[in-house]
DNA sequence: ACAAAATTTAACCATTTGGTTAAATATATC
DNA sequence: GATATATTTAACCAAATGGTTAAATTTTGT
């Protein structure tokens, strides 16, 4: 049936624990009981609380950003990246709704620590979008807009619906089947959205 | 010099810390501390720590929305109305960072009792945008959208940037000064995107 | 000056929590 | 079957934390 591993089923559990309570907020015994064990093997496998968010964050963000990287550096057009960013998101994050939030969250309360261990630091290399977006504009095919703007955009419109969900939802009255018809759609019209925004 | 009430200074504290902390990290002695005063007195005026969470995240609230709300249903044409809203908004979150991700964070761990006690349960009405941007549809001005989309869309391309601004910075390499002029540079930038996004 | 309200001091309490320990037991490995 | 590893049990610890209490002191309003 199914060949877990202690060691799977406690970051499994971890995961979730962490993802949906935050660091602050996880209890080591929910953890341990998610994972089917006691606190004496959690502590056997980890021997603290905060080597474990650290692998369970590293683990999370390896999952979340190369998928990103490599898109953005491919060699599709312009356009079908953006469709292809889209769908491959949101895809992502339609089975993941807490993620974003959680490591937004734990990225701005220990920035130092968590960024300068984890292998994030060197950032990611957009020279080749950039280039990209300045051929793109050279040929007059979009209006010129930097990388960092282009991306930040991109990366808005994806993600923070996810984030924000909860908020938009009460302001907007809408209940969850919409919400998600609604992402759904979006996953067409945020690239429409984008790629129209940048018609010269 | 300062007429600030003891009531006053608390809640400046507790603001200060449930931004920073979250809900779960924060400690009711460091708010205490941060007030000037001890934590008997801190009980004296808040039974608890929910108590005081709850007064402080409703005023945040009201602090956040309702000006969200009056330009929506202003009588500003499309277009102003857009870059309005960037300009107050990017304005607001500038001197308040941390209180998007703040916001949203204690909105998803918390839903039930935060939402349906807080007065937020109403919506908004979004009739009256609904039908300006019908009716500039006819007139062939912009093309067709949703009201949801297109509200989505602002509010992600205006608050993710102060959610997302770690991970961002991190990615793109991005120094606190050239992001602080980046946001800058958005208080225009996105208004133009979004407006750009809408022509037929 | 007097009473009421605000504030401090300081000790205290119960609970939660991360973490430990040691012995017992089960499981795998050789 | 012996040995090492994995897991459980269960008791335990120290620190942190939210919260309380009662008495003393200060401030404020009348």
């Amino acid at each position: 049936m199914e060949e877990q591993t202690t060691e799977e089923k406690i970051k499994e559990a971890a995961r979730k624990v962490f993802i949906t309570k935050g660091m602050t907020g996880a209890r080591m015994q929910e953890i341990a009981d998610l994972a089917g064990i006691n606190k004496a093997l959690l502590h056997y496998y980890y021997r603290s609380k905060e080597q474990l968010f650290n692998a369970i964050f590293e683990d999370v963000l390896k999952d979340m950003l190369p998928g990103l990287f490599g898109i953005v550096n491919s060699d599709l057009p312009l356009e079908v990246k953006v469709y292809q960013l889209a769908d491959k998101y949101m895809e992502f994050f339609s089975k993941r709704p807490e993620m974003p939030l959680f490591v937004l969250n734990e990225l701005q309360r220990h920035p130092k620590e968590l960024i300068e261990r984890l292998h994030l630091q060197k950032g990611i290399d957009l020279t080749h979008l950039r280039n990209q977006l300045e051929e793109e504009y050279q040929k007059g095919a979009i209006r010129q807009i930097s990388v960092e703007m282009f991306l930040l955009n991109i990366i808005s419109l994806l993600v923070f619906p996810f984030a924000g969900r909860t908020l938009f939802q009460n302001i907007t009255q809408m209940d969850d089947p919409s919400y998600l018809e609604f992402q759904e759609q979006r996953k067409t019209e945020v690239p429409k959205f984008v790629m129209n925004a940048l018609r010269p």
